[in-house]
DNA sequence: TCCACTTAAGCAACGCTGTTGCCAAAGTGC
DNA sequence: GCACTTTGGCAACAGCGTTGCTTAAGTGGA
């Protein structure tokens, strides 16, 4: 196998084309099981433990994880107690099989990380860059920091890039869209244009995203809701939703910053009034952060009470310059919805956190959107 | 085949537990070309546009219409013009091969129908009812209405039966939450109830998650996404994204209502502030149509933003009641974000149109909880 | 110590899936 | 009238998870 191929068991899965053949079953299943794999961590999942998560036979479960066994992409890990009869082989992912690259492509600043199977980076790498400074240089920047990450690999196959910078953005072509600030990338094929540069398959999405996608590698496959904040320069959105990150039609979801709180409120720099991005931008240029937690707050509690989701993580510069305050002020508001709304379904109300990985959550998203389809191929939000 | 077993050829697709088998693969494709043949209705779609649009080979698709076609699901609609080689036969979805019956369980009203698999109604019932007065009523005029339903239909099988009632409830157990202003329903197994009564499979859901599923049959098998805006005695929201209907993890997704659009506007019902419920009902009280249509399209406004969507679809009996302020009013507020939000890649406004079925759109979607699960098992929004 | 019982896990045979290779049917167009 | 294209079914096939059975490896009571 080429070092670009995917593994062929978790090929294809039943994305793509809808109709599906005896080898989309298998990558199928592979990935389902590749998914819990890495759900379990350290301590492995036994054979019996699949059969029961995924539905399968015992006996499906002990081929497909013996195919994965003679990839490379699954090692034993021991004996479980015994529960009364043969004790249990622990199987777990060898994280170490394959690797992804992260590309954080920020307006001043490229964070490259190289990570395992199971999302950890295990190299990270720093640069600064003009993100309006045109394609050529940001290119070239890219390749080098890329070339250097690949370098200190140790021969380990990487599987591919994956490139997140501020929307908008389609992801599904890998374009550009009119980037905020930097009106000349419009149109412009970021994705193609790393991919022939770089030599490696890129998936190229929003910060945002990214970011939410990597997060939820947390969840176990296929379940649980979140919206991940993103207050930086501006303020944005990923959501996952039903263990799936939903990007929309044209990878326009999750312009959070946008959603008119204050209909009379101060006019935006998007032309309307009363937007969270404008009220909490202003608060903070005034020191208010308290200010600004209620209003993200406030955004949160709509985005809770439409979308029904399980948490809310917080992230991006702003944040994390100053975490306790915006922590503080958005649980308020959301454990003051759970009071309102309680009723006799009494609602416990909706955590709030902050996103894992400080700096680097974006990054490691990044790498997160060339790993995702190996892992567990379950649909997103329930369909009847 | 009992006449409430299902279509044996779209049992289970991949729903349900997530190892998939051979008769899983079975049903997904079935479910797959059952989908396509119902979206295009009388003309009807060739084999090899089947395996077009599927990926499935030609062979593959002449052997799965075989079966449906042996099953009464499908069935020959004459010949297309030739391209140059032998015509294709067009084949059709058989409408009247199985029924659904959908109940909408409203405050003062129980409107039920009886229709074919293309979803369209072939028999339809009012009766009154009142909501708070108790299960035993609600269970007994229910049974009356669907006997009588069921009793001028010549020996169709019957799949099964959608519910639709005022949320909140849990979909995935068929138990009532704390309905508002009747909570002596508040833990009650309504699906289970209704089942027992009926003696046939029951699917119960919010009225606008019926409604919007309904409504997302026009739509091509998973793709598309749209908010339904219902607006009645309250105002709440179905959300198809990706050509799914997104419940939640609780159900609990679509409280369009309490959306805050005007922090510092006026109380709440629900205890909270400027609330898009709020403002458009007293909007609505003091006959100012435009002013309560300019805070849904407010509302709307934000959900665009936020998901992404396509379309917004209006319904409910203030809007039935007076369609045109309210899609000009949404209309305009759309037109206002795609302006100010322009930049290079102008964005086309989003279409807002009043939705099918006028008073029956909730209906016909409670019968389509019931017929969804035959067509295009295709997972919602893109997982990655 | 032995033996009955339970649980784990693999081998072999099997049924059924979509695929491939091939061929007949039924049109078009030079 | 012949060459060509397209449709669509028959037959053989590879490969999927399942079933039936056997062996391995523990626990626990007599």
């Amino acid at each position: 196998m080429s070092s670009n191929d995917l593994p062929s068991v978790a090929l294809a899965a039943f994305a793509g084309s809808p109709g599906a053949n005896l080898p989309a079953l298998r990558g199928h299943n592979a990935a389902l099981v590749l998914g819990l794999l890495r759900t379990a961590g350290e301590d492995g999942v036994s054979r019996p433990e699949l059969a029961a998560h995924t539905g399968l036979t015992p006996q499906a479960v002990s081929k497909i994880t013996a195919r994965l066994r003679a990839e490379g992409l699954a090692a034993e890990a021991g004996r479980r107690a015994s529960t009364g009869g043969k004790p249990a082989t622990a199987l777990r992912l060898v994280p170490g099989a394959r690797h992804a690259i992260g590309l954080h492509l920020d307006r001043d600043e490229l964070t490259t990380v190289r990570t395992d199977l199971a999302g950890e980076a295990v190299a990270v790498r720093r640069a600064p860059l003009a993100f309006e400074a045109g394609a050529e240089q940001l290119l070239a920047t890219a390749a080098r920091e890329v070339a250097a990450l690949r370098a200190e690999s140790d021969g380990t196959p990487v599987l591919g890039v994956g490139a997140a910078c501020p929307g908008p953005l389609d992801h599904a072509t890998g374009v550009l869209h009119r980037v905020t600030g930097s009106p000349h990338w419009d149109g412009f094929p970021l994705r193609d244009a790393l991919a022939d540069r770089l030599g490696l398959p890129v998936v190229l999405d929003k910060d945002t995203n990214a970011a939410a996608l990597g997060l939820a590698r947390d969840l176990p496959p296929g379940a649980g809701s979140f919206g991940y904040l993103h207050l930086g320069t501006g303020l944005g959105a990923g959501l996952v939703l039903g263990g799936g990150l939903y990007r929309g039609p044209r990878t326009g979801a999750g312009e959070f910053g946008h959603q008119t709180i204050q209909w009379d409120g101060p006019r935006c720099g998007c032309g309307r009034c009363g937007c969270i991005e404008a009220l909490c931008l202003a608060a903070v240029a005034r020191d208010d952060l308290p200010g600004a937690a209620r209003a993200l707050g406030v955004g949160a509690a709509n985005l809770v009470e439409l979308l029904d989701i399980d948490r809310v993580l917080l992230g991006g510069r702003t944040v994390l310059a100053h975490p306790a305050p915006f922590l503080d002020g958005v649980t308020e508001a959301l454990a003051d919805r759970a009071r309102t709304r309680g009723g006799s379904t009494a609602r416990a109300a909706i955590p709030v956190v902050l996103a894992r990985g400080g700096p680097r959550t974006v990054a490691d998203g990044a790498a997160e959107l060339v790993l995702a389809p190996l892992f567990g191929a379950v649909p997103a939000p329930r369909t009847t």
